[in-house]
DNA sequence: CGCATCATGTCAACAACGCTGACGTAAGTG
DNA sequence: CACTTACGTCAGCGTTGTTGACATGATGCG
């Protein structure tokens, strides 16, 4: 079961498109979503912080200066939900909110040297899974994992990530 | 960005293992999951139902008789948390929980009639857009994301996986 | 200037779904 | 008979999502 999902020689068998074959691919997402999860969730565990934290780090040491709404946007919860975790990250000095000064309504989020730290730990974990599945895959194989998710996005989502995956903030 | 994420030519550049392309598969990991929920979610909203009754009910489905305890096992969930779903998908009469013959202690689990409704009518919603993302990307990308996937789990969930994979309940 | 709108923060309440700990009961097992 | 197993349940709690309402300061526009 590695790489035979298409027929034999004879143009593209759609056997892929099973719905047995959907079947296993929707199990796999679910197993392994729970594996992309489970490093910085044992990390996290202990600290004041959970997976909303990690998410909200992530994206803000990706994108540095990023305001709040757009955080919203990315991570696509309310701004009750985002705020609860942002004040604790702010009052715990991970993240600064720096107002603007084009539009002084607006804040502008970093990470502290502090909260670098925990994104460092954090982000290592994850990719040390993710290193060592790609490795194992192949870049062939990357490159299929990768054009598969992209197609089972949300259009907007998406477009969302392909707006992160190319330029910076 | 469809398929070079391999050198041109010359073998293997190593290229898929860069922090920049890590990154860019997790938040592929993070926004297509979004979306392989997306649907089941928008459905079940509104009934008394959430995420993890669909789960139950997935894996009530795909093995028929399955025992509670191989359910917690799979779900990697408490007994309590899973209780609580499986309480309520039994008080609406959506699944049928029969005493062990062989072992009286066991129960066995079963979809009624009214569960496999919804089963239908979840599993469609998810399999349509998995079978959408599988059309896109073409039967080798399909390969390819299930070989990462199953890299990604921790190995006894793999284990388990695979087990499923194969043979029936 | 004044008023609508925007970006943000916050209070309150609630739901879903994880968790731990403890206890009970019926049924296998040595 | 004692022990263990499979399951159910009560009680309580934490995280993270939701809605609704309200406040504040900043911006933009007629």
């Amino acid at each position: 079961m590695t790489a035979e999902a298409s027929g034999p020689g004879s143009g593209e068998s759609l056997l892929f498109l099973t719905d047995e074959q959907l079947r296993k691919g929707i199990e796999a997402m679910f197993f392994a979503y729970r594996g992309f999860t489970a490093d910085p969730d044992r990390i996290l565990e202990g600290m004041d912080y959970g997976r909303a934290h990690h998410r909200a780090i992530h994206f803000i040491h990706r994108s540095p200066g990023t305001t709040v709404s757009n955080l919203l946007a990315i991570l696509g919860v309310t701004k009750q939900s985002l705020n609860r975790v942002l004040r604790t990250l702010i009052e715990n000095g991970l993240v600064r909110s720096d107002k603007g000064k084009v539009d002084a309504r607006e804040r502008h989020l970093y990470l502290t040297d502090k909260g670098l730290v925990l994104e460092r730990e954090l982000s290592d974990a994850q990719r040390a899974r993710m290193r060592a599945a790609y490795r194992a895959a192949g870049p062939q194989a990357v490159a299929g994992f990768r054009q598969v998710l992209e197609a089972m996005m949300n259009p907007e989502i998406r477009k969302q990530y392909n707006r992160l995956k190319e330029g910076g903030a």
